[in-house]
RNA sequence: GCCGAAGUGGCGGAAUGGCAGACGCGACGGUCUCAAAAACCGUUGGCCGGCAACGGUCAUGUGGGUUCGACUCCCACCUUCGGCACCA
């Protein structure tokens, strides 16, 4: 940047040009030193906490980052102007399998890149200017704060919220090693390109599930809709019944099969049953003949992903075990199949074959040459040869007593009958699954359970915690986790009785510690308790969260379920964490994805910044578009930023002929400009609409820069209400150049501890309006109206118009509609 | 495949039942300059007519529908993005 000065004959000389990278830097040492952004409990106005998703220490600061955060502080700035008390704060999540990629890449402890992560993306997220209390920094790898995620773990073990199960994880035989889904690419190991297929584990789960319903109901938050129908589809509630059919194979003990269902009122219909390839009875019920081609179809189903295995597009494949089931209905027998399109995870991993009523059946059925019998008498079927399933229709037909039975009375009917039958009963089932949280991975909270010889499973007790992680881990290049081979930290005694013990290698997926950190927030330094009760209460819930949609799911139930679980446990006294969510949209990397270091497609802003400034940048990456929808990041547009910024400086400080008694027309119009931009920019911000925003901002510092040139002359108090106004309304938006300003039009520090101004409704409105005539829907003609201008008076001016008179001469009027401010159509025919 | 969203000038987008293209980028022309950059000013959806002011007409992914009027609502389809439970 030039520090030249301009010199043109139209406009007055410059004292000094915008320059971002002095005033930036000296602004951020200011806020620092004074202390500005400490958010104090004590303060008596009334508390707003917002909250903006902590980083991953993925390396360095991305634009995704900015485009996360740089709104959320401009929307918690506003809300501090607004006179609240407003906790802004900032951390890091920082366990995860990155850092033990890097540490195994590097030779290095994955602590070491972490935290040297943390580092540097602190001072980045400095940079930004944004009004973080660093006092409240967590960072989710640290010792004082992962005790604490253990500790909730033995909260919810202790109160039965958490158990032990077998479930599968991807496996690579080469490697010895368990893979995470995106280590598996085209089902081979990344690292080492081996085949790989899932295994089974004993892991840890969280009951999840039993908060399935209460965790429906969004009707104490304000969340948006699309965030809360993923939600629930998600959850996936569904009501039917289970089923118990009879299961007689010599050598098995088990004598039933439990089977869910949607609907039982299609029980006559089986004509085959089918199980997962997972589920525990296909081994034991699958008879010698079948067993080669069973054992080589449940091998290849364990090699395919579940995404795979729902696609209802692939043909459908399985196989015979040999076995029969009995339907307790009508004691037929179905013969028993495996196939793929079950899931293990769904229900009780079986189906019950109905291919008259559901086409995945149906397929399944016509692949395999199996029985297909109608028991609804649907109104599009006619009687011969199905060609599809049919959904519901019609009354029962081949079910036996319940022959006859409109379809709306037959699930409860069928379900009654089962009931006293003793086959079975109504219920809910949900697509939503426990949350497995083991991770058989070093670089995580460890779980803290010991294993005794002679206790059993013994949860670490609470004065033990931390469960540290060794300092010294030493990495194998299998990706082994070093703890399943770290003698220091396997061994252990036992607290009950004091045994020899081993203690549990595996740690805590990451989403557990973030289910939690917002409490930590409001009380980081305690070591006694995760978080005081009293600053909960004070400070939550949160008030406004924001972050990128793809945590749309998961994350965002985690933490609603932590929240309850915690209710029930007495530690907090609300039902939700978040009242209100914003989701951004994704910033796009060049190759139109999402921006993530996994994806090597991250672009840094560094470059950015050092040329245009924070303020620019922030301001451009708000002006993108809705921040809804993301959109593609494309640098080019940054310089219209910077050129707004330059005239904001120039108008505000350039000066200009006043008079105390402008013309009075003037005066108004632009007393009037003032309004109308604080009342847009106000309705904006509060509803995230940053891009709008800023073009009224643009639009507003045009106008002023004009009626500067002009040279005409402006009344003294409208001028200086205008450049007040100004300033103070681009201050949550680019903060150092607001800060800079206001000191320069000799107000007093700061701009951001200012009232936000409010605007005057009736000067903001234009008392006269330029209305549309349309005739046939076709624009005509435009008339000045009055504002709220009668009908009649309309209506005679746009029939006057000449141009509208050609349209309308010699044809009958229809009709005429008038909507007052906006348009007069006039219909012809 | 399933769930959620989005498709509008050369580009990012505005308008969510009422003037399509606000605001900005880029491009083009100009001012300043020895020159360039920067800055500033002006023009800028396509087509047709006109020297021109201007007028006409087409146009919001595709096809249909509702309405005086549809980018906006409804139905079907296409494409792209986010998520699909161990990336975070």
């Amino acid at each position: 940047m030039s520090e030249q000065q301009t010199q043109t004959k139209r406009r007055p000389p410059q004292a000094e040009r915008y320059d971002p990278r002095a005033i930036e830097a000296k602004w951020q040492q200011r806020w620092e030193a004074d202390r500005l952004y400490e958010t104090s409990d004590d303060d008596p106005r009334p508390k707003w906490y917002a909250l903006t998703m902590l980083p991953y220490t993925s390396g360095d600061l991305h634009i995704g980052h900015w485009y996360a955060m740089a709104p959320s502080d401009t929307a918690a700035r506003y809300k501090r102007m607004t006179g609240y008390n407003v906790l802004f704060p900032m951390g890091f999540d920082a366990f995860g399998l990155p850092a033990e990629n890097a540490a195994i890449k590097n030779q290095t402890h994955p602590a070491e890149w972490t935290f040297a992560n943390v580092e540097r993306m602190r001072g980045q997220l400095k940079m930004m200017g944004a009004m973080f209390d660093w006092r409240r920094e967590v960072v989710t790898a640290s010792p004082d704060y992962y005790k604490w995620t253990q500790w909730w773990f033995l909260k919810l073990l202790e109160h039965d919220l958490a158990y032990k199960k077998k479930a599968s994880v991807w496996w690579c035989p080469n490697d010895q090693t368990v893979l995470a889904n995106e280590q598996v690419v085209d089902g081979r190991c990344e690292r080492c390109d081996t085949p790989v297929a899932k295994r089974d584990l004993e892991q840890w789960f969280f009951r999840i599930t039993n908060y399935a319903d209460e965790l429906l109901d969004f009707s104490k938050m304000q969340w948006p809709e699309q965030i809360q129908a993923m939600q629930r589809n998600w959850i996936g509630r569904s009501e039917g019944a289970e089923l118990r059919f009879g299961l007689d194979v010599p050598g098995v003990a088990t004598s039933e099969v439990r089977v869910f269902t949607t609907r039982p009122d299609t029980v006559y219909g089986v004509t085959f049953f089918v199980l997962a390839p997972e589920h525990p009875l296909v081994e034991e019920i699958t008879t010698p003949d079948r067993r080669d081609a069973v054992r080589a179809y449940v091998d290849a189903a364990r090699r395919e992903t579940e995404i795979e295995r729902m696609s209802t597009e692939r043909e459908k494949t399985g196989v015979f075990t040999g076995a029969y089931v009995t339907n307790p209905f009508n004691g037929k027998q179905v013969p028993v199949w495996t196939a793929d399109y079950v899931l293990a995870t769904y229900g009780t991993g079986a189906v019950m074959g109905v291919p008259a009523h559901d086409q995945r059946d149906f397929d399944f059925a016509k692949e395999y040459g199996l029985d297909i019998i109608p028991v609804f008498d649907h109104p599009d079927y006619g009687g011969g040869e199905l060609t599809q399933a049919f959904g519901h229709g019609g009354s029962m037909i081949n079910s036996g007593l319940f022959d006859g039975t409109p379809d709306a009375e037959a699930i409860p009917a069928v379900v009654k009958y089962a009931e006293q039958q003793g086959f079975g009963r109504g219920t809910v089932n949900y697509r939503l699954r426990d949350w497995g949280i083991s991770r058989q991975r070093m670089w995580g909270a460890p779980i803290p359970i010991i294993y005794c010889e002679t206790h059993g499973v013994v949860p670490v007790p609470e004065r033990d915690l931390p469960v540290l992680l060794p300092e010294d881990a030493e990495f194998r290049p299998t990706g082994e986790s070093p703890l399943t081979y770290h003698e220091g930290f396997l061994n252990t005694t036992c607290p009950i009785g004091g045994e020899p013990a081993r203690r549990e290698t595996d740690t805590l997926d990451t989403f557990v510690c973030s289910s939690w950190y917002q409490l930590r927030y409001i009380d980081p330094q305690n070591d006694e308790r995760p978080f005081s009760r009293d600053l909960a209460r004070k400070w939550l819930p949160v008030d406004q969260y924001s972050g990128g949609s793809e945590h749309a799911v998961m994350h965002l139930l985690y933490t609603r379920f932590f929240t309850k679980a915690a209710r029930d446990m007495g530690m907090v006294e609300f039902d939700e964490p978040f009242t209100r969510l914003f989701n951004q949209g994704q910033i796009l990397g060049p190759d139109g994805q999402r921006m993530s270091k996994s994806r090597g497609n991250v672009i840094a802003p560094d470059s950015q910044i050092d040329r245009w400034g924070a303020d620019t940048f922030r301001a451009y990456l708000m002006f993108l578009g809705p921040w809804d929808e993301g959109g593609p990041y494309d640098p080019s547009g940054i310089s219209g930023a910077y050129r707004w910024l330059n005239r904001v400086w120039n108008v505000v400080l350039g000066g200009i002929e006043t008079t105390s008694a402008g013309g009075a027309q003037e005066t108004r119009a632009l007393r009037r400009w003032t309004h109308k931009t604080i009342k847009k920019v106000t309705e904006d911000i509060s509803h995230f609409r940053f891009n709008t925003m800023i073009a009224a901002l643009m639009e507003y510092t045009n106008y002023l820069t004009r009626l500067r040139e002009a040279g005409a002359g402006a009344d003294a108090t409208a001028w200086s209400e205008a450049l007040e106004s100004l300033v103070l309304i681009i201050a949550p938006t680019v903060p150092h150049i607001a800060e800079e300003l206001w000191q320069r039009m000799g107000k007093p520090y700061s701009v951001h501890t200012q009232r936000w101004p409010s605007f005057d409704a009736s000067l903001a409105a234009a008392d006269e309006v330029e209305v549309p005539v349309q005739v046939n829907g076709k624009v005509r003609d435009r008339l000045m109206l009055p504002l709220d201008a009668p009908e009649a008076d309309a209506r005679d001016q746009a029939l006057a118009s000449e141009h509208v008179r050609q349209y309308v001469e010699g044809k009958e009027i229809a009709r005429v509609v008038y909507v007052p401010n906006r348009l007069i159509n006039i219909v012809v025919r």
